[in-house]
DNA sequence: GCCCCGGCAGTGGTCCGACCACTAGAATAC
DNA sequence: GTATTCTAGTGGTCGGACCACTGCCGGGGC
């Protein structure tokens, strides 16, 4: 359980905690320098950093080297770079993943039905269209199928289920960036993702968790099949070739 | 994320994560001790341990003062103790996160209805018992709700829904911690984790699902209710709306 | 013989003070 | 005006000393 000891770490964690829930820090406002800060707190610098190395790696700080250490802006983040690492350590496979995603977000579309505001809707049409746009460029397809979801949750309303499919999602595309899609399987997308939002658009909860589903079980197979075929990997456990790992565009703004 | 860049700490949890999927480090081993680690990967002890930290707060490891590190065991959770603190810094409200747990458990009950095994019906009828014979002690009650949720959760064979849900209770019973419930609802309580545990048994998975929907309805206008009587309301939903928007320089104060 | 207790060795925790690396903006050169 | 360079401020790394905790082992008391 998490001891609120003399602990150095945790003195500075709850101190911060209580600035947070004070209200007397946001998101996006900036803390001292460290080693201003330190000395106000009567800690050495490298103790203060322990702590706060804590609340960066729980997605709550964000530490800019020669700027400075400022509050999480932007919307939550539960453990997203650690699913991966659990996944591996736990031996979590992939339909089990997939699985989680398909519960979340048909959920997530049924509420986006229910709560969903105009805006929300005149977004999604906006994607819906970039991706028939695109169903010959896989690259840019996925940024718009990717921004497709995110609206979603964020019209449920419910960030917390947000956080977690977003967990989810970027674990999964973690362990696929390499399987690229085929065009004539986008243009299937397309139509799929074009029901879902007129579903949510006319509110129909229970026709958008519906289709959300299929589409869901269809992409889940497709990567089984494309998994099957290039002869590796179906668990999450694997050979992480030692590729360069260049990061895409597929997770840097929430739309 | 992973930039494999310079950074000794991702240099540091990249080598782990390495060790991991390669399968050289299962959950419970040990890591070599700092010292000599640090000297193994030419880094100093300060970085080794920013590293190390970082993989601690995702639960990845298990540093234990005077006797070394480990790798974690036990089942997996994700941003366990980060929820409450992202909580406070977004602003979700309560209900965001007995909607999330409402979701989860009842598609976890419906999976536990169709996956279960023998063992854990058994261990379900156990906790329902223990439950029935403990109506009159809050606090012992608590420990076998608990239980029963977490067989199902594990009965459903899906370790991710089992560790977002882990979560999402922790956080919940963080911020209630101090309401205890009454004997009354203790009794209603139990009937209806009979009722559950029925369905599952029986593998009538709508039926599980529906019930556990109902439960947790329940569970969670029983708690709204104790909350508004005895006033102390918990979270962040305060500052949320009553923060005045004092903009300007940050991390001045002392607090 | 058995048990308690103190010491000891090993390990993580904290501290210091110096220096490196990066960023943004100011000062300068063109 | 624009491009370049310099500089102050900030986080990142280092190593080396010392503190604090844990587990164990051996000696002393019973």
């Amino acid at each position: 359980m998490s001891k609120n000891d003399t602990h150095m770490t945790m003195r500075v964690v709850n101190h911060i905690r209580n600035m947070i829930e004070t209200g007397g820090l946001q998101p996006g406002d900036r803390i001292p320098p460290e080693r201003e800060f330190a000395r106000k707190l009567r800690i050495s610098r490298a103790s203060l950093r322990t702590g706060i190395g804590y609340l960066a790696a729980m997605g709550v700080m964000d530490v800019r080297h020669g700027v400075g250490t400022f509050v999480a802006e932007g919307p939550p983040e539960i453990g997203k770079s650690s699913l991966s690492l659990l996944g591996a350590l736990h031996g979590f496979q992939s339909w089990q993943m997939f699985e989680a995603r398909r519960i979340l977000e048909s959920e997530l579309a049924a509420l986006a039905a229910e709560r969903g505001k105009e805006q929300h809707f005149t977004a999604l049409s906006e994607e819906v269209a970039e991706m028939y746009a695109t169903v010959d460029n896989p690259i840019e397809y996925l940024i718009h199928d990717v921004r497709f979801h995110r609206v979603i949750a964020q019209a449920s309303g419910n960030p917390i289920l947000a956080a977690l499919m977003e967990t989810i999602t970027s674990a999964l595309y973690d362990e696929r960036r390499k399987t690229a899609e085929r065009s004539r399987d986008l243009r299937q997308s397309a139509d799929l993702h074009r029901e879902i939002y007129k579903a949510i658009r006319s509110r129909n909860a229970h026709e958008a968790r519906a289709v959300m589903e299929r589409h869901l079980a269809m992409a889940q197979s497709a990567q089984a099949q494309e998994a099957a075929e290039s002869g590796t990997n179906g668990h999450a456990a694997a050979s992480h070739a030692a590729a360069p790992a260049k990061r895409g565009k597929a997770g840097e703004k929430s739309v």
